[in-house]
Parts: structure tokens; sequence; C-alpha cells
DNA sequence: GGTAAAAATGTAAGCGCTTACATTCTAGCT
DNA sequence: AGCTAGAATGTAAGCGCTTACATTTTTACC
């Protein structure tokens, strides 16, 4: 049986034939490397148009050990603060020539048993996110020299790999000083992720605060950055009869969780129990009541990962260490009085 | 000046050489493709271990003509539908042995002027949503022989690419009867997206609806599925002097912008002007009002157009269409009392 | 018109793999 | 021991490009 017609694919010969030219022209004229009539350049033109001719992206990365395109590395792939982060990158990443390739881990972490797909073999660079990556699987690569560029987590001692984050401590503490200072808390639960560096960071900014408060109280939950899991551990606390007079979530998700928690149980956000967040994503100004939260910028940081990622491939050198600052925007959930929407 | 040390790719033939085997071996034994001794096969596993050997993805694909990726255009990164679109995506992707490659159109069409940056080269077929790719590209694609599939849009006439989209009219219908049937509301207004495809079936099942009732009152805003412009538009309505009953928003974005602006204007929803929505994203149970909408398995959505794609890359077969049921989420919106939150 | 430098184009050697085919080895026969 | 089928492994030809280098053509100038 005749294998059903193949179709041929165009390739850079079919269109040297098309210009009477050879291939090395018509990848020049392709890539404006090295010099061309213009005459002839216009033929190639035509036979690219012509057949349809569209390079074939392996062989180009092979042949020039290029790809132009950056790897990005998810443990996930869910939320606003994703796609935020994400339009940050692309939107920088496509100025600049390069495209984005995508790999989300799905929660396994990746090792040297079970390395990444995304490489040498189809990006010049990678932006990790968190820590999808185990230790010496990262300091292999970094040794290597394969540049990368890190999101939300400290490199591992001895790798400088460059890293870009949010003031977590300091705007932590920032709304912590709003909760102690201007509303008079003194109970005040955290609501974090086990593990996940941000909200370490956020936490101790939280510890921070209470000590030089000199408040003695602090409670810590686990809400994994979860709605269900935070709604969870607020049900467990108030079952348990520990109420505190506000709850610190670390993200607006857990926030979103505490506030159903508590709204379930009967009583009012803020007036019995105060709820603020971090990140505002998630829409959180149309919330009942609005959410006070300390908002990250989070597209920025997509883009600075960017910037730094292409930096480092075209000159070797990027900042190790960039800090985005964050912004305390206060709402209702607090307990402040109406003021602005926060928009 | 020397060049800074250029880290040494390693590369199958280092791996043979270590092992004292051939290259061919070495593949054989990466990709269990013929028969090798269990002991060299050992040998040759040490050896990748050893040396920390990744293959060339560029290169195998090249040699294989098999990149095991798939491509996914999108219009835009952004939004909640994305992300539950992309979930679904990649876990049933994942499970077959692909990677998704993801690029982002960031609006513009693409054309065969402007060609997809993702083609026989990275993968080894093309997930397209909506809109971003013309007509008479698409086509070309097509005839190439190259597997594709399309979520939410038809494929140009004479073209035979699997489509998955959802019950749009279907779903826009029922929310009809309910919004006519049993809170007998008259003058209904729909706010839909010029030129989105999902958009028309939803406004078509909205007349159909009004035509059914012998309703004549019929009002169509342009809210082009942003919150902002959305909006914007109802603004207009009520600056106007336009007061309907009810706004069906043809999507969960939309919804939002008319409540927010019909708040504004000091009126209450559902009392006096009634809203409901479309998709069911952006934890629009715990708006305030909690919305009334149209469920959309987006996440289904995903993973039915991967399950065809790759079916069609295997077997050359696909469902011509897929279309997904979407089920009626009634909360409180729309002027209902209290019954569940929707969960 | 002749010559040399510059410009334009062509030739061919890989890039790091897979894989068809060739070769060598092993084991089971006679 | 000698022979052979089958298993194990090796050899080498590409895959479709880029690019260093070779060659040819043009241009500018004497």
């Amino acid at each position: 049986m005749p294998k059903s017609r193949e179709p041929q694919r165009v390739r850079i010969e079919d269109v040297a034939e098309w210009a009477g030219v050879s291939i090395a022209t018509v990848s020049r004229v392709l890539n404006k490397t090295g010099r061309v009539t213009e005459e002839t350049a216009e033929l190639v033109r035509e036979a690219v148009e012509e057949l349809g001719y569209v390079p074939h992206a392996a062989a180009r990365g092979l042949a020039s050990r290029k790809t132009n395109t950056l790897g990005i590395i998810f443990p996930e792939i869910a939320g606003l603060f994703f796609s935020a982060l994400l339009r940050g990158i692309e939107a920088y990443v496509a100025e600049n020539g390069y495209q984005p390739l995508l790999y989300s881990t799905q929660g396994k972490k990746l090792s040297r048993h079970n390395p990444l797909p995304l490489n040498e073999g189809n990006c010049d660079g990678l932006i990790i996110f968190t820590d999808s990556l185990d230790e010496s699987y990262l300091r292999q690569l970094h040794e290597r020299g394969f540049p990368m560029v890190i999101l939300h987590r400290t490199p591992p001692e001895g790798v400088n790999i460059p890293c870009i984050t949010f003031e977590n401590k300091q705007g932590a503490r920032q709304m912590m000083e709003h909760l102690l200072g201007v509303h008079g808390y003194r109970r005040i639960a955290f609501l974090g992720a086990e593990g996940v560096e941000d909200s370490t960071w956020r936490e101790l900014g939280y510890r921070e605060a209470l000590a030089a408060y000199d408040v003695s109280f602090g409670l810590i939950g686990n809400g994994k950055f979860l709605e269900p899991a935070a709604r969870h551990v607020v049900q467990g606390w108030l079952a348990d009869g520990i109420v505190p007079e506000a709850i610190f979530a670390a993200d607006d998700e857990s926030a979103r969780g505490a506030i159903a928690a508590i709204q379930e149980s009967g009583r009012t956000v803020p007036q019995e129990i105060a709820v603020v967040g971090f990140d505002d994503t998630l829409l959180a100004q149309y919330w009942s009541p609005p959410l006070t939260t300390v908002r990250a910028p989070i597209e920025e940081a997509g883009r600075a990962a960017a910037a730094q990622l292409i930096r480092l491939i075209r000159t070797g050198q990027a900042d190790p260490l960039t800090l985005l600052p964050t912004e305390l925007i206060i709402r209702r959930s607090c307990g402040c009085p109406v003021r602005n929407s926060g928009r």
C-alpha cells in the first residue's frame, strides 16, 4: 500500500532552486547576514513567498547554536499570579526577538534523574520560577554555563544565579505596622505556605513587627497559598475557640479562604476579625469586603526576569539580585473606613 | 584575550566513549529502540549519569522528525480562562509524553507574511485558540498536512480541522429561559464582544430566546470581554437613561464591569438591575452579589483539544467537532433568593 | 584595457542526533 | 569442530540549516 501523500516540506534547497541561487544566499537573505544584491534578495523573497517556505527551527537551532527561545519553568499553571507574570515576561521577550517556551513541572521536582525537557537544544536560557528544580541539578546546569535567572527564590549557596524577587519582608513589615500601629491589633495570626520562600520572608516580616511592638501573641497556620487549605486552617482555629483580632494571609488566595471561613462561622470581616492579604491579584478590590493587601508588582517581576536573562545571554552579565518594591493597598478588610476603591 | 572557558556540552559521543560503545548503542538505550544487552545498557546509563548527559532536543528532532512537543497558540495570556484551559491541556499532554510549547500572538494576527514561530521544526502539532491566524494561513498549514485542532472557532469553509467548543448558543438560551421564564424580565440587554466567535453564538442564543418569548426589546453592547470596556458601555446606557431590567453579559469579566457600573450609579444588583454572566471563572461565587452565570467546562475543553490533537498526530484521525456542554449556575445576581453558594 | 580590491555568490563541512544497513558475536545445531 | 540463524553492536548517511572559506564577478583606478 502506498503511503498516503506525504506533503513534502519546503526546504531551503527548494527556495534556492526556485530562485536560481545557492542555499547559502537564501540563508543570507533570510538572516540578513552577509551582503546580497537587492535584486537577488528580492528574488529569494519571492521564492519564499511563492513556495510558502518556513525555516525549520530545529535545523536552524542545531546549525547556529541559538534558538531565540527562552525557557520558562513553572511549578504549575494556575491563577492570576501566573498570568500576570507571564504577561510581563512575554512582553519584554517579544520586544527583544525571543519567544518564550513554557514548561510546567506540575508539582514534580526535577532533578538530574528526571531532567528538564528544556535545555540547550531548544532554548538559549531559562527563567526558573520558585522551587521546581532541586539544588544539585540547578548547580549542574549553572556549571555548564547555561544562562538562567531565578524568580522568588534565593539560589543555592555558592551559585550566583541572578535572582528576581519582591521586597517580601519589607512589605509584610509595612502591613504589620498598619495592623499594629493604626488599628492597634495585637492578636494577629499569620497564614503562610510552608516551604515557599516568598512566604518565609513574609513571615519574617510578621515576626519582626511583632517583636518590635513587644507582642507575644503569635499564631502561624499553613494555608499553602490555596483557598481551601487556608479556609480549613481558619475553620480549625475558630472551632478551637482561637479567635484572633486579625489574620494576615501571606497571599490573596489564603485571604479569600480566611474570609470565607470567618463568614461561614457567622462572624463579620473586619468588625470581628480583620483579614489582610498579599499580592493584590484576584480582583481583590471587588470582594466583600474589599481586601486590604500588599501589592506585588508581578508583571514587573516578569519583565525584570526577562530583561536580566536576555542581558545575561548577550553580555554574560546580570544583576545578582533585583528587589522589586511592594505597596500597601488599604481597602476595607483591615477595618479602615471607605476611602478609595484602590483601583 | 582568550575566550572565557566555553563549557563543553556533553554529547552522545562522549557518553559512547565513556561506556566504550558506539553512539548507535547509546541512542538505542536512551530511546529503548532496538535490543541491547542489559549489561551494556546499564553501562550506558552509568555513563549518562556520570557525565550528566542530556540529549540535544533540536538534534534529536531534526534526526527523528518528531519533537514530542505540541504548540499552543493563544491570542494573549490573560485571566483565569486561559489558566484553566492551559491546565487542561497540560495535564493531558503530559500524560501522553508530550510537552506543551506556548506562543502568544499578543493581539497580532499571524499570516503567511508574518508566520508562526511554531512549526514542524519545534512541534508535532498545534492547538489554535480563537482567531489568531488568518484564514489563508490556516488553510496553507492544513494543506501541508500539519496536525492542528482549533478551539472556539469554526474552521474556514472546506478546511476540516477538528474543532472544540462549548454549547454556547444552548447555554445562552438556557440562561435566557431563566431570565425570561423564571424572573419574567423582558428588557434584557446583551453585552458581547464583537468579532469573538463564542460571543456571536451566545448572542444568537439571546436573540432566539427573545424571539421565542415574543420580546421586541433588544439591546446589544460591545463589552469586548473586558471589565473596563463593559463598565463603560453600561455607564453609557445608564447615563442615557436606558435602564434594562437585566443584563446578560457574555462573559464574567463583562459581568463584573456591568455590576461595577450599576453600583457606581447608586443602583443595586439584582434589585434594580439583574446581571448574569458566562464562564464561571474569576471566583464569581464570591462577588457581591454572587454571580449567576453559565459554567463552561474550560479545563475540560483544554483536555479535549489535547486529546484530539494527539489522536490526530498518531492516527491521522480526529472528531471534526467536539461540543462541550454548559451548565446553568444560579446564584444571586439574577434576583434568585439564596439557595446554595454554587460551590 | 588591465589589475587588484571589494562585493557577491557558491561549496562544503559540520551542528548532535536517529536509523538503515553492515558487521561481528553468540549459541544451538549437526 | 563447523555452520548458521539470530542477537548485539558498529558504521555511516542523512535530517535542514549556518557559516568559514573558496571562488567568481564587479567596481574602481591607473
